[in-house]
RNA sequence: GCCCGAAUGGUGGAACGGUAGACACGAGGGACUUAAAAUCCCUUGGCCAUCGCGGCUGUGUGGGUUCGAGUCCCACUUCGGGUACCA
């Protein structure tokens, strides 16, 4: 029988199916085990061979656990919202709906012809309302709470009006967006819209009027990571700020604990380092500055309280709201006019200009302890998002704070001993105080990290400021004036935001005629007939964003079917969290933020039992395409060979197909046909061949090379795509496709079937395996044992081939070594290993199999060769017993014949012997 | 600018501080074949060699630690990734 990779994986591929034996249940007698991948978002251009990578990584070690022992949850499903769709739907007036689920169908005959062992029962699409009635069940728990910083948890939101209805916001230690001071009886005098309002301050998911990242092309706002260089991360579209109601999530309250959470668990350091940076914490000191001539008290935010003598000026964000406050009459009109131009620039804008400017307010502040006035100004460079929106500036210290003071030339005074500031600003947290000196406090001579301890303490004692802990994370952004998303259970009764309740769920979404935003600006839900409560109240028009549905997915994929709840006690219990996450590191400062803090949130609701969701985390790396060159003449029909294309002065380069090059050499015929403007242009050639030049770059159909994985599994089946994919490198690693090298694996594979079959022939019989047999059998399975713990799955694939030609050369037919490898193959290859499994006599599946354990005994050499080396360089190898001691090695490798050579006219300093491996005689 | 990560043949990549280049691709040579495909065998880091003895050199650069460094430490260069007026 020859390998016909077709027969065999579509016949084991639908058995598998009929016998649903992936199929993942509760048993409490079993250890478990959830392996999970992030679920692709299915485009319209289907799988390419990249997609599949981490998906193979994380199917192998599924199968790997599950040979182990393991009750193993490893399931799959859509993150079906997105922009692509409803982009289509625009342009087409199909319904989004339709075109998902066009793709998904694409999507899912693509992963099932690579053979991956999902269990598909528990699929889950996040647009499907049986499970986006849990996104919402879970947004109105955030909308009906607030995050109590003594308890340090969510707790319900009735708490906190109990308390005011008691005590007024007195003893309140809320996250809060600002600080609210009223009494009970003012609390009860409300009326149900101020009531509203103040709880709004407080609540989880709560409406608030803040910038954001508006991107007029798409109609939508967009969440910071979904921002990169002032343009849409997906479309690159540019994007601008703009003051909206938005519904946002209280993230920030959660800051403390995501950053503690890092700490407990198995990610790569990288991945907890960028998370740290975008939560970023910082330790400094609030501090009131009061203006002079008034009661008005700027508060600042420094992690420098030790340069408050060199502070010679104030800045404040152009949004602040102390700008209108403080303002002088003679300055209103140049500051008026400051405010107008930045708002016409887009941070886009601002950011390549970056240029210094900015307007003098025409106040004055205090220092309060120096006592002296500086003035204050105005300036897009200070952010009105992060601390206080007020800087004190020391020029001296700051380089930001310098090039203000350089430009509008203000003054600068050094504080620290030796730093020369007459070019540049001295930033670095080191050195020895000068300059700084009054009746209040005095920091000369100390360190700048004593005299920033010094500063803070008598901060809090003149109670003019005190010690403070500010976050770069800010809240997230929670609404999109978009179609494709999940709808809010939220209501406006006269106006004022209310929460639908749980029965109401799920918020189906609305048909609507089109799927644009409506004449009067209105988000396109405006759109559908009768969006309103059965007593008439308007729904609100906003979707939430992508993130929404995949933050809890993974707690949904344990319980997929219960109706009574997002994840059932049982089953969380039992599952727990996921073992291992598998997935880009793309996602690094958005889901993988947002699905922490949603967890989080649920673990102090009690609805789940961990406190942190994914227990250990890979990133793959991405694969890249290989894109091949031609290059054109001027502006000639003529294309020149890339290694003649220094002769030309004038070339540019031109994408072709990558299936029209093989190695590089251009199929000159095959490209006349491809496009029109090659059918009759001329190529100039080298050694009679067209040589195509080539870049790494993202596959995409533009660039012609994209390749797709179904191309493969069809002509090497998918056994070979799984191992090639693993052979190309470590899985961590992003790395170019290249298609060349699969041929290798191909033959392996080929390699392994001429093991099991000579023709029509069985060779395996029930002979006893011989010592050496056992040796090559038990060397590969402790290698890939140890590989599979580790992720070195490239290693691996290497093993299986050297231990393929090493009982190919021992001719090997027992049996018993043949089962065992069959097992350790199963994983990478199941297909082929199931096949070959069942060739051999056994009736059950091999992904039923038992692990086998090594022996180090037949690993084991009875003679070790010992590398013999003279200070450290290697010279000769020699055989030793191999438990000889090291007093017989030393001995026999200084009698050694070789060693005459190395030793004449030398003396011997020191001998030294590595058990096994080495020994050393050092000679002077 | 700041924070990560990487740098090894023509290519992808192996190497608990212990004979660098496993394994694979590509290339060259050969066998089989009318021929091709497929398959198999040999060679393959560079330089030298009285090319079947052997020798020298070699993991981005420069130092250091060590009997011994691709691996550890310091400085630098280059390339990726993240992030950015975050006070």
């Amino acid at each position: 029988m020859e390998y016909n990779h077709k027969d065999i994986e579509s016949r084991w591929q639908q058995q598998w199916r009929e016998k649903g034996i992936y199929r993942a249940e509760i048993d409490p007698s079993r250890p478990k085990f959830y392996v999970l991948d992030m679920f692709p978002y299915p485009s319209g251009a289907g799988l390419h061979v990249g997609h599949p990578l981490g998906y193979i990584a994380s199917d192998i070690y599924s199968r790997y656990k599950r040979l182990n022992g393991f009750n193993v949850l490893h399931p799959m499903g859509y993150d079906a919202y997105g922009l692509p769709a409803e982009q289509y739907a625009i342009k087409t007036g199909q319904h989004p709906e339709i075109t998902t689920n066009e793709n998904i169908a694409r999507y899912r005959s693509q992963l099932d012809k690579i053979g991956f062992c999902y269990d598909w029962d528990r699929e889950i699409r996040t647009c499907d309302p049986d499970y986006y009635k849990w996104t919402q069940w879970v947004f109105l728990r955030l909308f009906n709470s607030y995050y109590d910083k003594g308890a340090d948890k969510a707790l319900p939101i009735s708490d906190l009006v109990a308390h005011f209805e008691k005590n007024g916001s007195e003893g309140i230690n809320a996250a809060e967006t600002k600080e609210l001071h009223f009494t009970a009886d003012e609390w009860k005098a409300m009326d149900a819209k101020e009531k509203s309002d103040v709880l709004m301050n407080y609540r989880l998911a709560y409406l608030g009027t803040t910038m954001v990242n508006w991107c007029p092309k798409l109609g939508t706002v967009l969440a910071n990571d979904e921002v990169s260089e002032g343009r849409s991360v997906r479309d690159g579209y540019p994007v601008e700020q703009k003051m909206m109601d938005q519904w946002c999530l209280r993230v920030s309250a959660y800051a403390q604990r995501l950053l503690d959470g890092l700490d407990r668990i198995d990610w790569s350091d990288s991945l907890k380092e960028t998370q740290r940076n975008w939560i970023g914490r910082s330790e400094g000191a609030e501090m009131r500055f009061k203006i002079a001539g008034s009661d008005i008290e700027l508060e600042i935010f420094t992690t420098r309280a030790d340069t408050v003598f060199g502070v010679t000026f104030m800045v404040l964000a152009p949004e602040s709201m102390y700008v209108d406050m403080i303002t002088t009459d003679e300055q209103r009109a140049a500051v008026d006019e400051y405010i107008a131009s930045i708002k016409h620039k887009t941070e886009r804008q601002r950011m390549i200009e970056k240029k210094v400017s900015g307007v003098f307010s025409g106040a004055y502040a205090v220092n309060p302890l120096t006592g002296k006035e500086i003035p204050v100004w105005i300036s897009d460079y200070v952010l009105a998002g992060y601390g206080t929106g007020a800087i004190m500036a020391v020029p001296a210290h700051d380089s930001r704070d310098y090039a203000f003071a350089r430009h509008f030339n203000l003054p600068i005074i050094p504080l620290i001993e030796g730093a020369d500031v007459s070019e540049e600003s001295f930033d670095a947290k080191e050195g020895r105080m000068i300059n700084s000196s009054s009746d209040i406090l005095d920091l000369n001579g100390l360190d700048v990290k004593e005299a920033i301890a010094k500063t803070k303490a008598r901060i809090a004692e003149l109670g003019i400021g005190k010690v403070k802990v500010n976050y770069r994370l800010r809240d997230a952004i929670f609404s999109r004036q978009r179609y494709w998303g999940e709808p809010f259970p939220i209501y406006y009764k006269d106006g004022i935001p209310t929460a639908m309740d749980d029965k109401d769920l799920p918020v189906l979404l609305p048909e609507v005629d089109k799927f644009l935003p409506t004449e009067t600006g209105e988000p396109p839900l405006g759109r559908a007939k009768d969006w309103k409560t059965k007593d008439g109240y308007p729904i609100e028009l906003c979707t939430m964003p992508g993130f929404a549905g995949s933050s809890a997915y993974y707690l949904r994929y344990m319980d997929p079917h219960n109706s009574e709840a997002l994840v059932g006690k049982e089953a969380n219990e039992y599952w727990g969290s996921v073992d291992l996450y598998l997935g880009g590191s793309e996602h690094a400062t958005g889901h993988l933020i947002y699905s922490r803090f949603w967890n989080k949130f649920l673990f102090d609701l009690g609805v789940v039992c961990e406190d942190e969701p994914f227990r250990k985390l890979v990133n793959q790396g991405m694969i890249q395409g290989r894109s091949s060159f031609v290059y054109r003449v001027g502006e000639s029909n003529t294309f020149v060979s890339a290694g003649l294309r220094s002769q030309y002065d004038d070339t540019q380069e031109k994408h072709v197909d990558i299936s029209l090059v093989n190695n590089d050499v251009l199929d000159i015929e095959a490209a006349r046909a491809w496009a029109p403007e090659f059918k009759d242009a001329e190529f100039i050639l080298e050694d009679g061949k067209y040589i195509c030049g080539w870049a790494v770059e993202k596959m995409s159909k533009s660039k012609y090379n994209v390749v797709n994985p179904d191309d493969m599994v069809e002509r090497y089946g998918a056994d070979t795509l799984r191992l090639y994919e693993m052979f190309l490198g470590p899985i961590e690693q992003s790395k170019p496709w290249d298609t060349n090298g699969i041929d290798g694996v191909y033959r392996f594979i080929k390699k392994l079937w001429s093991l099991f079959y000579d023709k029509n022939t069985l060779l395996i019989d029930d002979s006893e395996p011989t010592a050496e047999n056992l040796k090559t059998l038990h060397k590969l399975i402790k290698k890939v044992t140890g590989d599979i713990e580790q992720f070195s799955f490239n290693t691996s694939v290497s093993a299986f081939m050297i231990c393929v030609n090493e009982l190919s050369a021992q001719k090997c037919r027992s049996r018993r070594v043949m089962e065992d490898l069959l097992v350790v193959l199963a994983p990478f290859a199941p297909h082929v290993a199931e096949e070959l499994w069942h060739a051999i006599g056994n009736g059950t599946s091999v992904c039923d199999a038992k692990w086998p354990a090594w022996n180090e005994d037949y690993i084991k050499d009875s003679t070790v060769k010992y590398a013999v080396s003279f200070n450290g360089k290697a010279r000769f190898t020699m055989e030793m017993p191999a438990d000889a001691g090291k007093d017989a090695v030393e001995a026999a490798a200084m009698a050694h014949q070789d060693s005459a050579k190395w030793l004449a006219g030398k003396t011997v300093r020191k001998v030294i012997v590595v058990p096994g491996k080495i020994v050393n005689i050092v000679v002077g």
